[in-house]
DNA sequence: CATGAATGAGCTTTCATTCAT
DNA sequence: GATGAATGAAAGCTCATTCAT
């Protein structure tokens, strides 16, 4: 019950962090990681109800932060296509800057149970309202058709981001992430096709 | 040994996606999955070699020759864009067919950390080189840039497509998948922006 | 019921030997007794009440032969001297003859649960029996003192016995077992002291 | 991991003991050890890697000193011959103490299949040291025959004491067990003969 | 007689969670 | 607050035995 204090929680939630990145989703036991955080297992319990609230607190600190971030560089000034870039290019950044955390967030989590993942989702969801935003702006001032459809759309752009990612973490973090934030961009914008149809 | 044949053989098969698809992965016992089959828990050893396998020939007997199915619609007379087009609809118009299974390959499957994993992206390996031929191909006849990165045009396409698909699951299967097949065809090709830049 | 009825009979026994003998105890399944032998599992029930009794005939069988060829050779007209090196020798040589079955009876069927030990007990009372009439003819010819206790030298006799064979499958046969019954038969007779006690 | 200390751990071992004793060896599953020693079944793997370990932890613990306890009687001032009755007297005592134990090292622990038999004859190997020993001793001070052969007459001397305390313990040790070394002692010496041979 | 596919009871071990100290 | 020893439910797999063919 008395959640979210101390010095202790966030202690717990990286070492979460830590354990699950090295040893995978399913060989990270509480009481591994009470040891990486350096507290009794039943200490875990005085600030997370179960495991679960742990990975689901977890993603939502990490995660929390990660929109936020972002958010607060599309200052209003910038243009449509700016705003996309910049979209791309901190989301990509942020998850490079930490590799386990990356590790966790793209191939750890996923292997979760089904409700887990519902609330992972949830959070999800102030990004998906972030795209929206943008999407809704971009149409409103004709850079995006008024036809398109804003669900598919954002399907298609965490789509593309989050395969990009995971693709990236498989083969290791070995090459240089944020740096294809161009090259995404064109291509989710201009979409593939050399010339316009018609 | 893997006896693999008989009635039961796909019996059994078909127990587990219908119990992995209402009970989720984590819950798929053998037991439960031999109750389901009509057979008894043993029985399940006489055609599988463990718990795994059964998942694997799972995977391997419905989703083998997905890739296959899509090829064998792709003739050489069509246009690139038509061969985009139709990999896109059959791939929502094969998961579509069976909603128990497009739970089980997009939400439950992706739960597993084993050689199951490798034998999805078996299954997918060759999806991506299927991509790759296409977007050589209309490179090569101008359709597409050629400073067109394979690499990031196949997560785009592949990563749209599989998070529009594991959407509409997790949205219970209850609107028309492969209706959407145009849009986003239309989306990859052109992009998001209404007007091509300059 | 239809117990002890042509070649299969033997044949399964016979195979149970090699089973037990190549893979030990704990490994030797009805299945894999029933391949070797070349007959169906449900097979083994046409002759055998259940496991456990395919292993007391196995014992009855290749050790019923083995006191009766003993007495054969014990001929009246022999000392009690002499009856004894015969005893000993040709114990030794029935063993030595038949690898398979000497690691079966002196390691594999001891790790057998007690109940089977019990009856394993019952068969070589005959061999107790045998002992103990040379001990009683012994006696009454004044070769053996009169106070000799039967049970104690039964023992003595068939501890010893059995020791000497079972290290010599535990050193894998690797020397001659019978060549030893000379000197085991005036260790016995004569004790370990150079000389009689006053 | 071995974490051994702790009044649980002596109380699982006296359980395992009991329950072995009573109910045979393959039948003394973890769950009956635990209830025996009031504990959770879980709380057996707080003090012992895994079921084969509380075995080999018990015979260590009970059997660790066998050897060591015989030593420390055999003081270098007595004869051979008495060197030899205290060896079988304080080997026949230390079994008679406790029933229990004395079925499950004779009886119960031989049908393992596992370290446990290695450890078992580690402790053995201790045992027929000191047997050696005191051959080697009555050798060379004329007691014994300088030809005995040390192998041999180490086996007849357990494999003796071994079959009497065995057949003792399956008829329920319902007689007096160390009464028996003098008897046992005297024919180990002398022999069975009356006179010796010319 | 013979088969062998099918049965299902039985057992070790893990690990999230509790609670007395 | 903090501890960590103790809990006990839960599940994959084996194999002796049966019985319909």
């Amino acid at each position: 019950m008395g959640k979210k204090k101390g010095p202790k929680y966030n202690q717990i939630i990286d070492a979460a962090v830590k354990v699950i990145a090295n040893h995978g989703y399913h060989q990270a036991q509480v009481s591994k990681i009470a040891k990486e955080a350096g507290v009794a297992d039943g200490t875990i319990y005085l600030y997370f109800e179960n495991k679960e609230d742990i990975l689901t607190s977890l993603f939502e600190e990490k995660m929390g932060n990660f929109v936020q971030i972002i958010r607060n560089q599309i200052t209003e000034d910038l243009s449509i296509e700016d705003k996309f870039l910049l979209l791309i290019t901190k989301h990509l950044e942020q998850l490079e800057q930490d590799h386990h955390l990356a590790i966790v967030t793209q191939l750890e989590l996923r292997q979760s149970n089904t409700d887990l993942r519902l609330k992972i989702n949830e959070i999800l969801k102030g990004y998906l309202v972030l795209v929206d935003e943008l999407l809704t702006e971009g149409k409103s001032n004709g850079f995006f058709l008024e036809d398109l459809d804003n669900r598919l759309a954002r399907q298609m752009i965490f789509g593309t981001i989050d395969e990009v990612v995971t693709n990236w973490v498989m083969k290791e973090c070995k090459y240089d992430l944020s740096g294809l934030a161009v090259s995404i961009h064109k291509m989710l914008l201009g979409g593939l096709r050399s010339k316009p149809s018609r």
